[in-house]
DNA sequence: TTACCTGCAAACAGTTTGCAGGCCG
DNA sequence: CGGCCTGCAAACTGTTTGCAGGTAA
């Protein structure tokens, strides 16, 4: 994929917004730090480089990453909302271990190929979806031992 | 499947609890009334039988039956948690239109299949799974007729 | 009688917005 | 220079919680 920050600023560009350094460092940042960042996490290290940058301007700026097409918003089962930089043309889904909360990225393109037969099925044309899949992972299975009859957290 | 009335007296009973006027309505209207009622909405619908219950009390007795397993809180895109009654066995995934917001319930017993497949292939022990297919129905998409390069709504 | 419950309102957390100044283009 | 941007703080929304009185068991 193209350098994240050049598509942005394209985007500016095109739609006669400005070019800030408040922008670059949080887009910057976003792309580096990798994945599914919450709105807070991302302010705390952009803080660390820059400590004058508000929150709203995080909150505006991660709005306008999605306007731009270079992030997604991610909602898991918490309070607040996650953000993930949309690689391009590499879709995935998340595999997320109840236990400990470690994520993983899949993909699995049978699935992705009968989602959309099951939407046509339904009269529906797919334009896109969310997977996501709870489980535990095998460290958790294997440390949390033969205690298998828990029903209540 | 049981009364929902019925295992949630049960669940009651068997947790020291009280089984009140106010949550029997709660509960009641809640799994008449169907799929996918947003905590307002079920209070709103609620406060129509009996006008003096709080919106406190349906966030209380949803949770409640979130506990007890008869309920299942959902988070589509909005900003305002759902919740569905669980059908015992019957499980299903959504389909939602885009456009119009009309949500259907779908399965597919090979998409389940596969996700358990791809779990185990990634190490984990798959434990529930949540999938949304977004789309636009039928009568949306010719509804909306030959407008196909809207980027920005 | 004794917990547990309820309605109310205040408290909270996450997010949005109005405003006065600042800065990109 | 003009319009978009920013930081701040206040406003908002959805949800939770403390409290004083009420009620199921």
């Amino acid at each position: 994929m193209q350098d994240p920050l050049r598509i942005f600023s394209d985007y500016i560009a095109e739609n006669g917004l400005k070019n800030t350094p408040q922008r670059r460092l949080i887009v910057e940042v976003f792309f580096k730090s990798g994945k599914h960042l919450s709105t807070e996490e991302l302010y705390n290290v952009v803080c660390k480089k820059d400590g004058s940058i508000g929150q709203a301007t995080v909150y505006r700026t991660l709005k306008l990453l999605c306007d731009a097409g270079l992030a997604k918003e991610l909602h898991f089962g918490e309070s607040t909302a996650r953000y993930e930089p949309i690689e391009d043309d590499s879709h995935h889904d998340h595999l997320i271990c109840t236990a400990c909360g470690k994520t993983q990225e899949v993909m699995d393109s049978t699935i992705e190929r009968l989602q959309n037969e099951l939407a046509e099925k339904n009269g529906f044309t797919l334009t896109s979806h969310r997977m996501v899949l709870y489980g535990m992972c095998e460290g958790c299975r294997s440390r949390s031992g033969q205690a298998e009859g828990r029903q209540k957290p």
